[in-house]
Order: structure tokens, then sequence, then C-alpha cells
DNA sequence: TGACTTTCGGACTGCATGGTCCGACTATGG
DNA sequence: CCATAGTCGGACCATGCAGTCCGAAAGTCA
């Protein structure tokens, strides 16, 4: 990708985070990445529509840099490895002062009955960041008590995460999040063997 | 309140519901309720904004009568009737083919850092909500282990609801939600005292 | 240098938006 | 009946919105 077609991405990803998709306007997008105009916009997106989808990839893509990435890691624990990821997000939701949340949730609550294309994509968003944490709790699985069912799982922690994030942007107090973070631990590790921790 | 005041109310709230706040325009609003115009509605509402807090409050009345009543059920057992209050939501959201999700977390994420009226107005209802579920868990007390901090689970719960309340809606499958429900009672149920089920 | 491509800039389009102003019509009560 | 209050309706306002069209300026390459 280009520096201005990133430039724009960049300026869009900061505004939808803070005021949504619909709110943003195209000639907000333009003042906040230093464009001339709209047919200077329009050079590098076809449409409004189009730069949404690239901002929800592009946060995709940097969520699984830095924060799935954690999930990954080969020389930790499986189970310290979901702890970090947790800590994580919570961490920087702290940094934002608990302003954007997620940008997969935001788009997801205000586009997802709406507009079938935007639906389609956070469902993908959601799948994938899932699996990833159905990978974890496979290979954690000697640790884990039988019956575990990884999928329902996962789909556990993400909601419960999405709903901690937004949560914490309504309250403005980051210990709102630390507190459910917690609990989602202790959730996980309700599920571990006995003698096994 | 009077009719044509709540007309416009109901129109709202399922429009609202549907696309969100700022995608649903007066003139929306005005076709789905029968108005004639803009001076009509403006006649009952002096701002978008005053309708748009109407909405809210008379989402959380409607949630409260039918949904919070469930927690506060004389002849039930507190923990089961906590049960019941997750299973309403569930059957409430398939009823709806995962529709419309929840009004309170819809409105957060689209508008909690860019408004701070509805901001705090939804902070307050998540409160009241957090309180009817402590004031439970304060009741269920003597079945439940030493130790469980039941501001912070009410929290938890609430949380998780929302959040699978979102990846329902993005999912359009309730049986996502009612995995996501079904491990958030056992989420609970972890903390009962052993020979107390 | 000239042709072509890429980037940038300005003016414009048609429509939508929240809200205002004023008057007509209907309902109410003395 | 008349005065008042409530309801309704139409025209309008200023601005915002996503997007179009065309040309100018800058960059690239043979």
């Amino acid at each position: 990708m280009n520096n201005r077609r990133a430039q724009i991405v960049d300026a869009a990803t900061v505004l939808i985070s803070e005021r949504g998709y619909q709110s943003t306007s195209v000639d907000d997008v333009i003042r906040h990445s230093g464009l001339s105009g709209k047919s200077h916009f329009y050079h590098y997106f076809k449409s409004k529509e189009e730069l949404g989808y690239e901002v929800l990839n592009r946060s995709f893509e940097r969520f699984t840099e830095r924060g799935l990435a954690i999930l990954r890691e080969p020389m930790i624990d499986p189970l310290d490895r979901l702890g970090l990821f947790i800590d994580s997000l919570v961490t920087s939701m702290a940094a934002r002062n608990c302003k954007g949340g997620s940008p997969f949730g935001n788009l997801a609550a205000e586009m997802a009955d709406a507009h079938e294309g935007f639906r389609a994509k956070i469902d993908l968003v959601f799948e994938r960041w899932a699996s990833q944490i159905q990978s974890l709790l496979w290979e954690a699985r000697p640790r884990l008590v039988d019956g575990v069912d990884a999928a329902r799982m996962s789909r556990f922690i993400i909601a419960t995460l999405e709903g901690a994030t937004l949560m914490s942007r309504v309250k403005k107090d980051i210990a709102l999040m630390e507190g459910i973070a917690a609990d989602l631990k202790r959730f996980v590790f309700f599920h571990v063997r006995e003698g096994a921790q």
C-alpha cells in the first residue's frame, strides 16, 4: 500500500474509532489526512465504503500482529499466553484512556443489521479471532478437564472481551475492564485439571 | 405520555435498533410514525437528541418490566432467576432473528466517545442493571462460596451478555448466543458452594 | 524533450439533514 | 359562539454529504 493511501486509512481509523463510521464524513477524513479535497480522496478510494473495509482490514491486521501474536508465542505456556493476551487488551484500552474501544465491536454494533458487506467481514474477523483462541485451547488440552468445548469457549472469551471493552468505554474507568478480565481468566482456570495448575 | 409522542418513540426505537442512531434520520421516524412532516415532529420533540434520550429511557423501562423483573420474582430461587433472566435475553434475541441486539450496547458503541449526554445516560443504565444483579447475588449469598465480589460479577455478567448479543447479531445464529449463555451460567455456578446445588 | 502516468486541486452536483416559521385545522371549555 | 390550546401541514433554511468532472502540476521514462 502506498503512503498516501495508508495515511488516509490511518486518519480514518482514528476518526471512525471515536465517532463511528456513519458520523465520520469523507471530509473529516480529508482534513485529518491533509488531502486537498474530495477528488484527491476519490483518487485513492472508490467510495467511503471501500475506505471502511480497508479500515476494518487494517485494524484486524494490526490486531493480529500485536494482539493475537501473543497467543502463538512458542516459549510460553498456552494458558499463560491467553492471560497475557487478555492483559494486553486491558493495557491497550488503558493507554487510550478508555476511548475508541474495539473497532470490530463498534462497527458491528453500528452496521451489522444495516449493511451486509460489513456484517460479513466482521463475522470473518470474529471467526479468525476465535480460531486463534481455539488453537491455543487445543494446545492446552492436556491441562484442561475433559469435555471442554474449545469452539464455544473461544466465543465466550471474545464476547466477554468485547462487552468489557464497551462497558469500560461507557464508564471511562479501566478498573471495570480489569475486573472483568480477571474474572474471565478465572473462568478459564475453572477448566484446568486439579493438580495441573 | 400521550399517544402521538409514544407512537413516535416506538417508531424511532425500531429504526434506531436496526440502523443505529446516526443513520436514523428524523425524516425516517416521521415516515414510520405516520406524521405529516418536520414541524409535526418538532411539535412533540425539541430535537433529535431529545428523541434519542426518550428512546433510551423507554427501552430501559421495558427492559426493567420484562427482563429485570425476572430477577426479583419472590417465589423462585435467586440463582434460578438469574438463569431465567439470561434465558429470556436469548429468547428475545431469537424472536428477533438476531436483529437489533441490545439498545444499550448499540448506542454505547456508537455514541460513547462522541456524545457525553448519551454516554452518561447509558452508564446509568448499566449501573442500574448491575445493581439489580448485585441484589440478586446478595440474596443468593448463603449458597455462594466466600469471597464472591457481587459488584464485579454483576458487571462480568452484563459484559458477557452484551458481547453475546453483539456477536450473535453478526453471526445471525442464535446458537452462538445460546452457547455463551450456557457458559455464563456455568461461570456463576462455579461459585456455588459444594453441597449447595 | 515529449509522451505518458500519477498525483493533486477546484468547482460542481443532487440530495439529505436537523431544524424554523407561520398558518390552517381541530378540540376544548366557558 | 368565541377564545384558547393543541395538532397538523407546507414551505423554507443553511449546511452537510458522497460523489463527479476536468484540468493543472509533478513524476517517470525512453
